[in-house]
DNA sequence: TATTTACGTAAAAAATACTTTACATTCTGT
DNA sequence: ACAGAATGTAAAGTATTTTTTACGTAAATA
């Protein structure tokens, strides 16, 4: 069931697919995760942990906070 | 035992004593954590989640990337 | 001295992220 | 149409993060 919604949002597919040719194998790889946790995270089923997000925006080649957005406002 | 070591460090402590008048547990209360918890990553003893990464550098008035760092080259 | 405040350790349980395996769908190109 | 590549779903098991609870120590102060 659900599980608790984080208000963690990413942009990792619109950057994969603009700026790199990486399928979602290939970003998998890269950042030393499975096609699954690639798959899950574009699909904003939860949020990468802190190491695996620093490791895929250095691979797209972006700032953290560029990948993933962090809605403040839904804030407690 | 020991865990796998991440390869994420922070500046929580310097950055809280240095720029702001929080303590552990009032910092633990501004972002929604317990005082274990920011115990446990001033520590070093794991990286936070990306959500609370992100929630304590907002509460910290800084971007995530000044407060935790990723030391890519032990990378793999 | 006694009390309060801040920081620290420990350990079990709960919550969340990640892997592994297997199979289904969609798209592209021949 | 067929084959292959890329994307998707699902579910069980492992790993990591966070909470909860309890106790210990040092500093400041009434």
């Amino acid at each position: 069931m659900g599980g608790k919604k984080t208000s963690i949002t990413n942009h990792i597919k619109r950057i994969r697919l603009a700026r790199t040719e990486l399928t979602q194998a290939g970003l998998a790889e890269r950042v030393g995760a499975t096609r699954q946790t690639i798959i899950a995270i574009e699909a904003q089923k939860y949020a990468p942990s802190l190491e695996l997000a620093f490791r895929i925006a250095h691979v797209l080649n972006e700032p953290v906070e560029e990948v993933f957005q962090f809605d403040s406002s839904l804030w407690d």
